[in-house]
DNA sequence: GATTAATTGTTCCAAATGGAACAATTAATC
DNA sequence: GATTAATTGTTCCATTTGGAACAATTAATC
């Protein structure tokens, strides 16, 4: 955010009530409202991420990434996760320094490797996604499940479009 | 914030599509679409801002604030803001150097300072505001008037609710 | 009321960050 | 097919970032 970032942790009535307010005022409501409830989400678990894992954000969204897709190029994760390419290129070099992927030129163009995770990668992430789930939870029961449909289908909704 | 993000802006069909497979395969798919949209809705605004008035995030924020509470100390927005002190700090100076918010000592207790915006700051923030307005309504014209309630039920109740 | 603890804002510094230039390669254009 | 343009991944470098230590002040505890 680097962030639009917004917290209510602190231990002084005073801002709890103050922040609640700007809530109700502000004029991009909508905006701020989600952009705080993203970093509720998931700021608290990237720092956990970091502490027990070493890896920072960057590094756990290629991890996400390849996750996810078998092959990828730093170009593509560059491309999806919206990161300059400098950045990706680092991540990839300790990643692979650490051995949670793979890296091996492509032959059918000589500019671009391709990625893939490895069995390492896999377990790592497989050992980060409870983490971001029980977050989840922790945020998201404030819904019951009609809202909990409700959410889901507006943001499915949202994402779908494709605005510029 | 430095941040969970992922955009779709690619020229490449392919990542284009995947990334899509990606919101519908993954673990934690609410925390991911809300980031991703809390990115969507910000990030360009920011970067629109720094271009144009050279302020940067956490500087925006302190205006912000400011706009919507009276009277705060450096310590006020770093609980608001989540952001450390020192680049509270920072911003502080800054933004005073350019004339956009003022500070006086507080009589009741010598180690703390009292921001306040200046009518410079309060124009930029009304310069600044109608971009985030815009950006917004890019992103959630993909809702008709009845969903648009629903998520503003929601956000209030997902915000509204005092999880850890 | 003296002593210890906590709080505020700042400075210092090491690490992270991202833009720009670069070499290597491939694609496009003539 | 030669020449120009575009793309990929990397290195370089100036700027940003945030943790830790710090002095100044106030609060808590004895």
């Amino acid at each position: 955010m680097p962030e639009h970032r917004l917290t209510s942790v602190s231990t002084r009535n005073r801002n709890e009530r103050e922040l609640a307010a700007i809530f109700e005022r502000n004029e991009v409501r909508d905006t701020f409202r989600i952009s705080y409830l993203a970093n509720r989400l998931v700021v608290p678990v990237y720092e956990d991420i970091k502490r027990e894992f070493g890896l920072n954000r960057g590094e756990y969204l290629l991890l996400f990434c390849l996750s996810h897709i078998e092959e990828l190029t730093s170009q593509d994760v560059a491309d999806m996760t919206g990161r300059p390419r400098n950045s990706i290129s680092r991540a990839v070099h300790r990643m692979l320094e650490d051995g949670y992927l793979t890296r091996s030129p492509d032959p059918a163009d000589g500019r671009q490797a391709l990625l893939r995770i490895t069995y390492e990668g896999q377990e790592l992430h497989r050992q980060i996604v409870p983490r971001f789930l029980v977050r989840e939870e922790q945020i998201l029961c404030a819904l019951d499940s009609d809202e909990r449909r409700q959410l889901d289908r507006l943001l499915a909704k949202l994402v779908g479009s494709n605005a510029p």
